[in-house]
DNA sequence: GTCTATATCCAGATAGAC
DNA sequence: GTCTATCTGGATATAGAC
């Protein structure tokens, strides 16, 4: 299948793109332009200027993100399991995250408009993943000691620090062991077997 | 005590707070002129050009960054204190931190010098927690299943992956609610008490 | 919708006087 | 050591033709 994409989208993607390589601040018109392959005229016609580029960006890559993590917190088994599905994603730790890095840009956090779908999207996904430890907690499949908000923003951060190192090293070796860490803390507070939930599928025991 | 610096120590002062705002590329000749007081003519006297100054800004931060943690690592108390002071130490978590900040600029990872720092002293950060866990592991104050290594990315994770949430918040409270569920992920696997050790002081059995 | 021309300002220096 | 002058190029647009 071929898409081909317009002119506008082009831009938005290359925008995307270069925001993730080398951040707002680093990131010129030119270099989307040249990028898109549009012309000066031609991305000043779809977009005001740089910040309108970039919050259609910004907005696409956190519901990317969202998008991404749902699909494994939705996914059927335990917490434990959807939880590990969502920590051991496949992720290019070295290129970091698309949205964790734009924290570190000071225009783009200067800018409440640019700011806040980076903003929400955290919240969101720590609030998610605080939702799903407090249901691993009520079935018994958690220690009652977990505390789920505060659990659930370790392990967020886990992710968003293991992009740090793995940058830092150069290789995403340490991101992978940063992860196993927070998988064998994890480890010590779960009991099993969580208490079966009728309306949910469980794979290993599909009520066959 | 009125410390006085020279034009060449406020060039560097200079650069190591503006890396830390707005990072290797949103860090301007002209902005560290302004900020240290310096003229041109000046700041290419003392410097080559920016990654000159960067260098030597740069280096001073990881060094900053390393003695601050020594120094929690090196206090009297259990592994699991001395790792908990490191946790808990006082940071400005919305400002972020400011050699983890780097990793995030494309120019400074380009730049195998600038670079180098940055890399040393993470792979420092990790090695050095991960034999203080091994150190706990061994005197029986942790579990022996705990992997020493995969831990100490974990948590220096946790820290580096905090800032981020801390800035995408724009408030410090998510910081902290990432280190306490790191520590009470910890808690899981403390074992108590610690074997005596003949070669430490400890202030709950100081010998007296 | 896209193109080219033009404009202002800043980045990042170099040169040489003092 | 510090100052001012000067330079090349890129960032970030605006204007108007096609």
């Amino acid at each position: 299948m071929i898409v081909v994409m317009d002119t506008r989208e082009r831009l938005i993607e290359s925008t995307r793109e270069l925001l993730w390589e080398r951040g707002y601040v680093g990131t010129s018109p030119k270099a989307i332009q040249q990028r898109s392959g549009a012309g000066q005229g031609s991305m000043y016609h779809h977009f005001d200027g740089k910040p309108a580029l970039a919050l259609a960006a910004i907005g696409r890559s956190a519901g990317a993100l969202k998008a991404a993590a749902e699909v494994e917190f939705a996914r059927p088994g335990t917490v434990v399991e959807r939880v590990t599905g969502y920590l051991r994603r496949e992720r290019d730790a070295v290129k970091g995250c698309p949205v964790g890095r734009l924290t570190q840009d000071p225009d783009v956090m200067a800018d409440p408009r640019l700011r806040r779908p980076v903003q929400d999207v955290f919240a969101w996904l720590t609030d998610r993943l605080a939702g799903l430890l407090a249901e691993g907690r009520a079935n018994g499949e958690l220690d009652i000691g977990l505390d789920p908000a505060a659990t659930a923003a370790a392990l967020v951060a886990v992710v968003q620090g293991g992009y740090v190192l793995a940058r830092s090293a150069g290789s995403p070796g340490i991101y992978a062991q940063a992860i196993d860490g927070a998988l064998g803390l994890l480890a010590g507070h779960v009991r099993y077997p969580p208490h079966p939930d009728p309306g949910a599928q469980h794979p290993d025991d599909p009520h066959q």
